[in-house]
DNA sequence: ATAGGCGCCTGCTGGC
DNA sequence: TGCCAGCAGGCGCCTA
């Protein structure tokens, strides 16, 4: 979604803004309209499931998507969805930005000050991002804690940005079952699932995204990845890597899609065990 | 510390 | 055809 709006946003002053009635997770405030109007996107990026849109001025704005927002640079005459929330008027090339949102579990807002930004995901305790995460860090957090593996992969501050979808991927790409304790996990499985998870979300990134039901990207287009899913939605499918029956188990309060014989909850002896052993 | 349940919302699907 | 239950890319709050 950023990559897609970047072109047409970046550079481009703000000259208005306009905000719907209803209520998003967190409530607009009409002052922070009042605050962006003239100023510059310097820059859109994204850190964690956040969308960073970088002003002049030290200001910062945040959108977070929740389950159906969508972040979209249209021209400006373009008929106006239902349930958008935000539009943004962007100076010279005929765009806006608009924040549409049918169930509302989105955010956005508005962060001043140099440090704005940073001082939000600090007190947020929002992790790393996934791609620069080293051995000793993950190693430590899933030893660290007594969850399930679904639970810590969810968990923002562990590492940011993975969702229902892709912990599921992850997790039978790395070949372990999603109720497994995180402390219960050898070295070199804890790895397999760090790279796992890496090759997952990069995979993703490059087919811009799954659209299940409604997601598009920010040029409106939707998404690819939903044709590569190994085993989220797949539920009594056959397996794509041993024939066997994709089941679904609610953890974390999430549905969680994995393959019993690929992924077994009692992990895999590594070595044979030897006749004197045991 | 952790799991589970609920609430926040709208829209779609499948069963009756 | 219509109604109703159940479900969904997230997350924060509460209780046990």
């Amino acid at each position: 979604m950023v990559r897609e709006i970047r072109p047409f946003v970046v550079g481009r002053r703000l000259t208005g803004v306009r905000a719907s009635r209803r209520r998003l997770r967190r409530p607009w405030s009409p002052a922070w309209g009042r605050r962006l109007r003239g100023r510059e996107i310097l820059d859109v990026r994204r850190r964690g499931k956040w969308i960073v849109v970088d002003l002049s001025d030290d200001l910062g704005l945040l959108v977070h998507l929740g389950m159906t927002g969508r972040l979209v640079a249209v021209p400006a005459g373009a008929p106006v969805a239902s349930h958008t929330h935000l539009v943004f008027d962007l100076a010279s090339g005929g765009m806006q930005l608009r924040f549409r949102d049918p169930r509302r579990f989105g955010a956005v807002c508005l962060l001043r000050g140099p440090q704005g930004v940073d001082r939000f995901f600090l007190e947020s305790g929002l992790g790393p991002e996934p791609f620069g995460v080293d051995r000793g860090y993950w190693r430590c957090r899933l030893a660290g804690s007594r969850r399930c593996l679904k639970a810590i992969l969810l968990d923002q501050r562990v590492v940011a940005g993975v969702g229902n979808i892709y912990a599921d991927e992850a997790l039978f790409a790395a070949g372990l079952h999603p109720a497994r304790p995180g402390p219960s996990l050898a070295v070199d499985e804890a790895d397999r699932l760090r790279r796992a998870l890496v090759a997952v979300l990069r995979r993703a990134i490059r087919g811009r995204g799954s659209t299940i039901r409604d997601y598009v990207g920010g040029s409106g287009r939707p998404g690819g990845f939903q044709r590569r899913f190994r085993v989220y939605g797949r539920t009594g499918e056959a397996c794509f890597r041993c024939g066997g029956q994709v089941c679904c188990l609610r953890l974390a309060g999430r549905s969680s899609h994995f393959c019993p014989r690929c992924q077994p909850l009692a992990p895999s002896p590594a070595v044979p065990e030897g006749p004197g052993r045991g």
